[in-house]
DNA sequence: GGCGCGAATAGT
DNA sequence: CTATTCGCGCCT
């Protein structure tokens, strides 16, 4: 049968090979080593949290001239070919034994520049992970066409169009100063309050735009990270309008691998000292860095999804402390890290003063849950406060109307439709939820479905979602005030802009889309639902979306109106005094106080530490910890696994990530079977 | 992670 | 004594 021939034919293989002669174990280098410098140090790509450190070739004559500091190379590792970068080229090795040679150089740019090099470590260091993960995240993959096909030398250039005269940072007393110093060569950092603008000229993409021309004014560069893709675009033609063409490029993860390498490679090989990108532009090689800006430091898309999960305010923290650049945070809302600087003096206010506030930005109402709900039949139908139907129907007279809507199953939890108590579990008093959009609501702890629901409170048999989806609202708004065109901006499909006439815009956080001229009002739905999510977040996050929707509405000069619904009104809760008072300074002081007398980040270092019990308990057992980490827990995280939360005061921060990294390091070297993941600044600790 | 090496073990 | 397996440590 074939399966005998097939086996003979291997045999006799394998007999001629064992005549052969054996090949050499090592691969001798025939050729000489080049004569300056003839050792490369190599960060080699292995993937193995302990060997995570660079190792010694030699380099070959014939690569002498190409194998420089930061270019790819192939080595010989551990019997495989890796790819690797070189750090640097020295006259001897420190290793003892016998180097191999560098196999192949890959491509003679340097594309590990030393400054990207200095960022990715101190990143690595801070989130307790490994050189390497970083480097993936700073260097996109090689596209050698692309490599080939971009001009080495930059092309000339047109001057630069002249400086608008009304400047968007008009505004903020303290904004001219930091532009000016920022324009001599300094380096000042500054969190930034910004405020609404109906005129694009004022708007936060041209101020920022402005800032990158004072940088490019002074000679240095800048780097600009912004959320998403949507916010590129706005800063993009921003930056046009500041720069003219050709001296910025816009770099974001959805270009393609072919458009993202040139533009990187544009940056890299300084045709272009100016970039605006999502969250990995923070890495960009930028020429003569003179300033590191980003958006809306709340936003969750700041934070890589991939190890070490970095978060673009450290990446850019990191950078200007080592590059000597200005750092610039801007946002209508100031999240707690943030105010952890400016109170540390580590960032300074820049703010509007109160009276500018109060003509630029929308005035808020607050319509109460459940108040008002039964007077108007079109306003109950729609669910909406009567208030808040008034006021849209109003506005709908001058122009569009934006109606916030918290993100589908995003708050799956369920209450009781009479008294509103959270609907628990009959079996185990687990919260009750909906697995999907859709589903039967199920018990989140033990998994029971739900048959014949009673309220332990009051008896209701009625459950209620506390989020009305925003398909379903889309639907009920329109009934509410027919003849009105409707758009929906959510999941999936985002709109980027709609027209000054009058319509309702249906939108979930962060995919609002901007309306000319600005919307005549703004709705926010269901706030109780925000503020009432069991992450620690839940506060600031609800203010930072309630005024990222307020801020594309009018000014109270131009009768912008904002209400806020579904509020709690018999007691005042700071998260809603803040949007009403336009006052998120005051918010996130207050907020981070309150953060420190509970001892919760970020006025400590957290890290959690996951696994499934036995090697959980091992890892914890082996980490070499500083003196004062608490370690919290263990508490059930998922399917079979457990984590503990490690605590530690600000300044012993460094010495638990070091300690984690050794962990991560021992348990790679050992071949541990299961991982135990850690993770620095975890998100969605429970409040 | 993969591989080579040496110790341990089974087969002769 | 040799063939095979297994576990450990190293990788420049």
């Amino acid at each position: 049968m074939g399966e005998t021939e097939a086996e003979e034919q291997t045999e006799q293989l394998e007999l001629i090979r064992s005549r052969l002669p054996r090949r050499p174990r090592r691969v001798a280098s025939l050729e000489a080593a080049a004569e300056v410098d003839p050792v490369a140090s190599v960060q080699v790509d292995t993937g193995l949290a302990h060997l995570d450190r660079p190792f010694e070739y030699t380099v070959p004559e014939s690569l002498a001239e190409t194998a420089q500091p930061g270019v790819r190379v192939k080595v010989r590792f551990a019997g495989q070919d890796l790819d690797g970068f070189v750090l640097e080229r020295k006259p001897g090795a420190e290793h003892e034994g016998r180097l191999a040679p560098v196999r192949r150089v890959v491509s003679p740019e340097p594309v590990l520049v030393p400054s990207v090099l200095a960022a990715a470590r101190a990143t690595a260091q801070r989130y307790a992970g490994t050189l390497g993960d970083v480097l993936r995240l700073a260097i996109p993959p090689r596209h050698a066409a692309a490599e080939k096909a971009l001009a080495l030398e930059p092309p000339g250039r047109p001057d630069l169009p002249p400086v608008p005269s009304p400047s968007a940072w008009d505004r903020y007393p303290a904004g001219r100063h930091f532009l000016a110093h920022v324009s001599g060569g300094g380096a000042p950092a500054a969190s930034w309050l910004a405020l609404p603008s109906s005129d694009p000229a004022g708007d936060w993409p041209a101020a920022l735009a402005e800032a990158a021309r004072a940088t490019l004014d002074g000679g240095r560069g800048s780097v600009i990270v912004v959320p998403d893709h949507r916010d590129v675009t706005r800063v993009d033609a921003a930056l046009t309008a500041a720069l003219g063409t050709g001296r910025h490029v816009r770099l974001t993860a959805d270009q393609g691998p072919q458009a993202r390498y040139t533009a990187w490679l544009k940056v890299l090989r300084g045709h272009a000292q100016v970039v605006v990108g999502t969250r990995a532009a923070g890495f960009a090689p930028v020429r003569d860095l003179g300033l590191l800006a980003w958006w809306d430091d709340g936003d969750d898309l700041h934070e890589e999804p991939r190890a070490p999960y970095p978060h673009v305010r450290e990446v850019l923290a990191a950078r200007a402390r080592l590059e000597g650049a200005a750092l610039l945070s801007g946002g209508f809302a100031r999240t707690t890290p943030v105010r952890a600087w400016v109170e540390s003096g580590e960032l300074k206010p820049i703010e509007a003063a109160h009276a500018t506030v109060r003509v630029s930005a929308p005035r808020v109402l607050v319509a109460g849950e459940g108040t008002e709900l039964e007077r108007d039949p079109a306003a109950a139908s729609a669910h909406l406060p009567s208030l808040a139907w008034r006021t849209a129907k109003q506005a709908l007279d001058h122009g569009p109307v934006l109606v916030q809507v918290p993100r589908r199953g995003y708050l799956p939890s369920l209450s009781c439709q009479t008294c509103r108590a959270p609907a628990r579990c009959t079996h185990c008093n687990g919260p009750l939820a909906l697995p999907a959009p859709g589903a039967a609501p199920a018990c989140r702890w033990c998994g029971r479905g739900v048959s014949g629901f009673e309220c332990s409170r009051c008896g209701g048999h009625q459950l209620r979602s506390s989020v009305v989806g925003a398909r379903r609202t889309a639907e009920e708004l329109g009934r509410a005030f027919p003849g009105v065109p409707v758009h929906t901006s959510g999941s999936g499909d985002v709109l980027d802009r709609v027209a000054a006439t009058p319509s309702l815009v249906i939108a979930t956080p962060g995919a609002e889309p901007v309306a000319d001229g600005g919307y005549a009002a703004v709705l926010l739905l269901d706030a109780w639902a925000s503020l009432d999510r069991p992450v620690l977040t839940a506060g600031e996050e609800s203010v930072r979306r309630w005024l990222g929707a307020a801020a594309l509405g009018r000014g109270a000069a131009a009768r912008g109106v904002v209400v806020l619904c579904g509020a709690p009104t018999h007691t005042t809760i700071p998260a809603v005094e803040s949007l009403v008072r336009w006052d998120p300074a005051w918010f996130a002081e207050r907020e981070l106080d309150e953060r420190r007398d509970l001892r919760l980040p970020p006025t400590v270092r957290m890290a959690a530490l996951t696994a499934p019990r036995r090697p959980l308990e091992e890892a914890l057992a082996s980490l070499e910890l500083p003196e004062d980490v608490e370690t919290l827990g263990p508490l059930p995280a998922g399917e079979a696994a457990m984590r503990y939360l490690l605590r530690a005061p600000l300044e012993q921060g460094p010495a638990l990530c070091a300690g984690l990294a050794a962990l991560r390091g021992m348990r790679s070297a050992h071949k541990e079977a299961v991982t135990v993941t850690v993770r620095v600044d975890p998100p969605d600790i429970g409040s």
